[in-house]
DNA sequence: ACCTGAACACCGTTCAAGT
DNA sequence: ACCTGAACACCGTTCAAGT
């Protein structure tokens, strides 16, 4: 029993107390690989050879630990130095090194998309863009247009990308969709069934496979270059 | 007793079945009134003065019945008509009505940024917005990732717009952040402290209110003049 | 076909108590 | 300061039973 006792509380070799970062890198870990929903705080407590109500002490209450586990995936991403770009292709390449991070754990997109309002550790990344967006000559609302452009589009087009359908759904029903698409009246559905051999799993809304294990690279590369070119046209 | 019964049941004057189209609609209400957090399906069945495994038979799950709910705000977004405006001028008409229909159910937004892969009810929009992009002149690869550009675009930005804090922080945390931001340091935040007049509460990661309070409005024109901007610039 | 009613295995969170 | 342990008021879902 007393062996039992010891062996619960294996987590550390010396029992040091955990931290706030130790809670949300646990939670971190545990929705990368269990998913979203299976992230409780039981679970997670078990995980850490804790009591459940132990993580309330750290990290206040689920809502916020889920809250502060998302923000991580942003806070790791680490801007390139903006002495030696154009200003359009820096935005072009932060782009990418944040939808990389975002896939690497794409667990957290829905709660980026959905409840990422303020977070005191995105100020270096804001002065980052504004800066830059400054130098490249926005100023009064329109930098405000532009940065807001930007990010929104960023963040909000790969929580799209990186969307999936809920879990519960049957085994099998991607086939069932994939016939139930290819059978579509070409009198009512012409210009969707003449391009769908293109538009199958490679758009939105008519495929199903999410951007986790189909990413859609090129639809991403096109839609930058469209808002980055747009942007530089509306400076101009 | 009896008057009891009759009472729990008083719903619909002669109790006909319930249907599955009720439940989703009762539903979309719900959530509308009350919160996506606050939607169970106990309460919903109380709401609707039956038992909760009664929906169970109608709509199979509750992950089935909020992805039903979400594809329903979409569902009303009525196109218009395509014949008599050139395809730019459709397109973001179609942006600025999507935006709408979202902005009147903000609470399912983070349900359509985040688990909207694919519902057969999208058909006749993805048949409309493919045909324009077709009639403009984009075809093959290019279609496709220029229906990927704007619809993720609109969809993930009003996303991101609509994004809430959880809802469990304590009241007044607004001022805090408020407080957090203006006492931000100008030596490492020089670009930032300048501009807070224009970016405070009014831009991604620094604001404090939700796009449902304070919308975004001439953020997201910009953003779509952009977009649509640089996707006529890369057909010709 | 459609719904009731009981039951199961979970949740997040509070609070007093220990050290 | 940090954690245990019990307890409360919920959840989603299954399943047998009614009509």
């Amino acid at each position: 029993m007393g062996e039992n006792k010891t062996r619960r509380r294996a987590r550390q070799p010396e029992r040091n107390p955990l931290s706030r970062a130790d809670v949300v890198d646990a939670a971190l870990r545990y929705v990368d690989e269990h998913g979203l929903d299976a992230l409780t705080m039981r679970a997670l407590a078990k995980e850490m050879g804790v009591y459940p109500t132990a993580l309330y002490w750290h990290v206040g209450t689920k809502a916020q630990l889920v809250a502060a586990t998302s923000a991580r995936v942003l806070e790791n991403v680490v801007l390139p130095s903006r002495h030696d770009l154009p200003w359009d292709e820096w935005l072009t390449d932060v782009a990418r090194l944040i939808r990389n991070a975002m896939h690497r754990h794409p667990n957290l997109a829905p709660i980026i998309g959905s409840e990422l309002v303020v977070t005191t550790t995105a100020l270096p990344f804001v002065e980052r863009v504004v800066d830059v967006l400054e130098r490249a000559g926005f100023s009064g609302p329109d930098l405000v247009h532009t940065y807001n452009a930007f990010v929104g589009f960023v963040l909000g087009w790969v929580t799209m990308e990186l969307s999936k359908n809920p879990v519960d759904v049957e085994e099998g029903w991607q086939k069932d969709y994939a016939a139930e698409l290819r059978a579509a009246n070409p009198n009512t559905f012409p210009a969707l069934t003449r391009n769908l051999g293109i538009l199958e799993n490679s758009a939105f809304l008519t495929r199903w496979d999410s951007g986790r294990e189909n990413p859609l690279d090129s639809s991403f590369e096109a839609a930058l270059e469209a808002l980055v070119l747009g942007l530089r046209t509306r400076l101009a």
